[in-house]
RNA sequence: GGAGGGGUGGCAGAGCGGUCAAAUGCAACGGACUGUAAAUCCGUCGACUUUAGUCUACGAUGGUUCGAAUCCAUCCCCCUCCA
């Protein structure tokens, strides 16, 4: 095997987890996380991070690794990945990428537009703007300087539209021109084999409703008003956590405890949805589980032999 | 029993004679996605056909009118208050 990365993905509650550890035991794998929440330590219970019992199976790596006012983005999750992949290739163990976040892992895979990172300044001053004037206003001043990114968003696109103004501003040059030059791999000699689960939504739509109850008795609400204490700034995304916001208007007296709850399930199942058409869509996968994964030898028998089969074509051509 | 308010598309909720297949929000379905991505955004959403159009629709039935979700009558059901 020359430089392999199985990366498992599939939307939430899919059993992505447990796959991921079934795999690990077999391979001398290690789990990486590629999931933009649980990478953030504020929500343990409700970003569901594997367990004490799972981490002392599997070795576990980049969960809960940032602290809850740290601002990520894709860029920090890849610098980490990227040396712990390469940690593991040195060691002779099998990195496996274990996540939801379709975005992260193709950053990871195609590579990221090489724009420098932005100065603090630069979103200040791009976040005030916005504050000030609005989305629409701000994405009329973008079609101003980069007519081209500007056409291409909604001027409500909030986050994108602040994003290509601010790169505007910090580096004078336009979004869609940095879009043109190409993509930088952070790990081109990587051979990634990738796992899709792909359930149907009614199957996912129970599960997703079972786990968030058990997140409940495990503490959900206590984590989330600790979280209210300790965070001030609700727009950080360690706040944006499925269940969150949701439970924290609940905390606020804004809303009652089985609407919270009821909402945050709501929610769960349309994010479901969106994972789901974004793996359908848009990632290619060398192996397909089209139902959720629960321990099953057969189903581990079968990727580990099509994961040998790959490698084995990979040293030889 | 008396007084009042109301029944509108899957839900909530506007409309109160024509420009209404019926605002808006939610849900649903599909889609996008190049540094906050569990984020953010877009499209569709009565049926059939589809630039246009046809039909069935606003509790039920009947009426007024060129024309009704909108006005009138009767009936059915719901809610609030008084008894």
């Amino acid at each position: 095997m020359q430089n392999p990365v199985i990366v498992i993905a599939g939307p939430t509650a899919s059993g992505k987890s447990q796959l991921a550890i079934d795999l690990a035991l077999e391979l001398n794998g290690v789990i990486l996380n590629a999931d933009s929440m649980q990478i953030y330590q504020g929500s343990p219970i409700l970003s569901a991070v594997p367990n004490n019992e799972d981490k002392q199976l599997v070795e576990h790596r980049l969960y809960e690794l940032f602290p809850n006012n740290f601002n990520g983005s894709v860029i920090e999750w890849l610098d980490k990945i990227t040396t712990e992949i390469r940690n593991l290739w040195q060691e002779n163990r099998v990195p496996i990428v274990a996540g939801g976040t379709g975005f992260y892992i193709e950053n990871l895979i195609k590579g990221t537009t090489p724009v420098p990172e932005t100065s603090a300044q630069a979103h200040e001053q791009t976040m005030a703007l916005l504050a000030e004037i609005g989305v629409q206003a701000l994405h009329k001043k973008l079609a101003e300087v980069d007519a081209i990114t500007a056409a291409k968003l909604s001027e409500n696109d909030t986050t994108r539209v602040r994003r290509a103004y601010e790169v505007w501003l910090d580096t004078g040059v336009p979004l869609s021109v940095w879009h043109r030059k190409p993509m930088i791999k952070k790990l081109p000699e990587a051979n990634f084999f990738v796992i899709k689960i792909v359930p149907n939504l009614a199957e996912l739509e129970e599960r997703c409703n079972l786990r968030f109850d058990l997140m409940m008795k495990q503490g959900a609400l206590a984590e989330v008003e600790t979280l209210a204490q300790t965070v001030a700034d609700r727009n950080l995304p360690a706040m944006k956590a499925l269940g969150v916001p949701e439970l924290l208007d609940f905390v606020d007296g804004k809303s009652n405890l089985p609407e919270a709850v009821a909402l945050a399930k709501l929610h769960t199942r349309q994010y479901a949805k969106r994972q789901l058409t974004w793996f359908r869509n848009r990632t290619k996968a060398e192996f397909v589980l089209n139902h959720s994964y629960r321990t099953d030898k057969e189903t581990i028998k079968n990727i580990i032999f099509n994961v040998k089969n790959y490698y084995r074509g990979c040293t030889n051509s």
